[in-house]
DNA sequence: GCTTGTCAATACGCTTGCGTATGGTGATTT
DNA sequence: AAATCACCATACGCAAGCGTATTGACAAGC
C-alpha cells in the first residue's frame, strides 16, 4: 500500500509516534519534527496525533525520555560485559556501530542542537553519564581521580568532535581502514598502557 | 531612540545587514536568521532588505563568506606572530578569547548546524584550514606526516567537542582556574615535549 | 525646479506549521 | 440492538515567515 509505516491494521499507539519521532530526529534533526509532516510520513493525519499527545512538545519530551532509557541500557550492557577497563575504553569509540543504529544516530542529531531547550537537559545527562563512565575506566587504569576526570572530559570531547567531522564527511567512517588507523592513534595517545 | 542599531542617520548598506546577520547567528544560531525579525532588530522594515539582497539565502551566503575571510585573517595573524610551534598549539586552545569575540561565537554557532546546506561547505573549509595548521605545527615538533595528521584531527575534534560541552555548561569557561587546570592536562596529553 | 536614483514603508499573497473542534467509523461492551 | 470507546479525518483559525508590488521620502545632478 501507500502507507509506509502504518502496518495494515491501523491503530497507532503513542509508542509508535515516539518511535517515528526518533527516526525523524535521527535522519533530519530535532527541528524536522513537525506533527503534520510526521503524520504524513506515518501515513496518517494529525487527527490521530492530538489524540495521543497534548502537543508537539509532549511528543518530543516523551521521545527523548524514551531514548534516554535506551541509551542508558546500552551503556550498562557495555559496562557489565567487559571487565578489562582498557577494552572498555576502546569499545567506547567503536560503539558507534556496535549499538543500535537508531539510538546512536539520534545521539548525533541531538549533539547538534545543544541549545534546544528540550535537548539541553538530555544532553547534559548523557554527557555526565559517559564522562563518569570514562573517568571510572581511567581510574581503574591507575590514574588519580583528578587526572582521570580531565582525561575523561578530553576523551568525550574528542569523541563528540569526531562525530561532527564525520557528519561533514571530513573524517573516515568506522569499518574503513583509515578509521582503524586513526583509532589506533587515538588509543595510543589517550589510553595509557597498563 | 527606539532604534537599537540604526545609527540615527539611516541608510543601511549591504554590509550592515551582513554584520547584523552574523551577530544574530552568534547569539541564536543560523536558524534564527529571518529577514523580518532581523529587520525589526535593526530598527527597520524588510522593504530595505530586499533592495540590498535578492533573498534570504543570498544574505546568509554573503555573511558566511565575509566571516570566512575574517576567520582566515585571524588564523594567519596567529601563524605569523608566533614561531615556536608548541606555543602556537597552546594558543590554538586559548584562541577562544583571544580573537574577536563575534567571530568566535559565529564559529561555535556554525558548529552546531553542520548539516545546513549553506553552512556545510564553510565548516568544511574551516576544518580543513585548521587541521592543516595543526598538522604543520605537529610536524615541526618532530612527528612524521601521518602521525601529525592524526594528532591534528584528534586535537581539532577535542577542541570542537569542548565547545559543545561549554555550550551545555558542562565544562569550565576560559579564564577560570578549572579551565587552566584542564588545559594543562590537554597540553600534556596532546602536545609532545620538544 | 525637475528628474533620477537610492533607500525605506506598507500592503498583499502564499506556504508551513500549531492547535482546536467536530464529525465519522469500526470494534467492544452492555 | 444500542451505546460507548478508541482512533482517525476534515475543516478551521491563527501566527510566522518568504518574496513581490507599489508607493513614498529624500538627496544629488541636470
Amino acid at each position: 500500500m501507500a502507507n509506509p509505516e502504518k502496518i495494515e491494521k491501523g491503530k497507532l499507539t503513542a509508542s509508535d509516534w515516539e518511535r517515528g519521532a526518533l527516526e525523524l530526529i535521527a535522519e533530519q534533526g530535532i527541528n524536522a519534527v513537525a506533527v503534520e509532516s510526521l503524520a504524513r510520513r506515518m501515513g496518517i493525519t494529525k487527527g490521530s496525533f492530538y489524540w495521543h499527545f497534548p502537543n508537539r512538545q509532549a511528543l518530543i519530551e516523551q521521545s527523548l525520555l524514551r531514548w534516554l532509557e535506551h541509551d542508558e541500557r546500552n551503556l550498562q550492557l557495555l559496562m557489565d560485559a567487559i571487565e578489562d577497563p582498557r577494552e572498555r575504553l576502546i569499545l567506547f569509540f567503536r560503539r558507534s556501530t556496535q549499538v543500535h543504529k537508531l539510538t546512536h544516530d539520534v545521539y548525533t542529531a541531538l549533539c547538534f542542537a545543544p541549545d534546544h531547550p528540550l535537548v539541553e537537559p538530555v544532553l547534559a545527562a548523557v554527557a555526565e553519564r559517559r564522562t563518569t563512565y570514562l573517568a571510572n575506566a581511567f581510574c581503574e587504569l591507575g590514574m588519580d581521580s583528578e587526572t582521570a576526570n580531565f582525561r575523561a572530559r578530553l576523551t568525550y570531547a574528542a569523541y563528540v568532535g569526531y562525530l561532527q567531522l564525520m557528519q561533514q564527511e571530513q573524517a573516515p567512517v568506522p569499518e574503513s581502514p583509515e578509521f582503524e588507523a586513526y583509532l589506533e592513534h587515538v588509543i595510543k595517545t589517550l589510553i595509557p598502557t597498563v
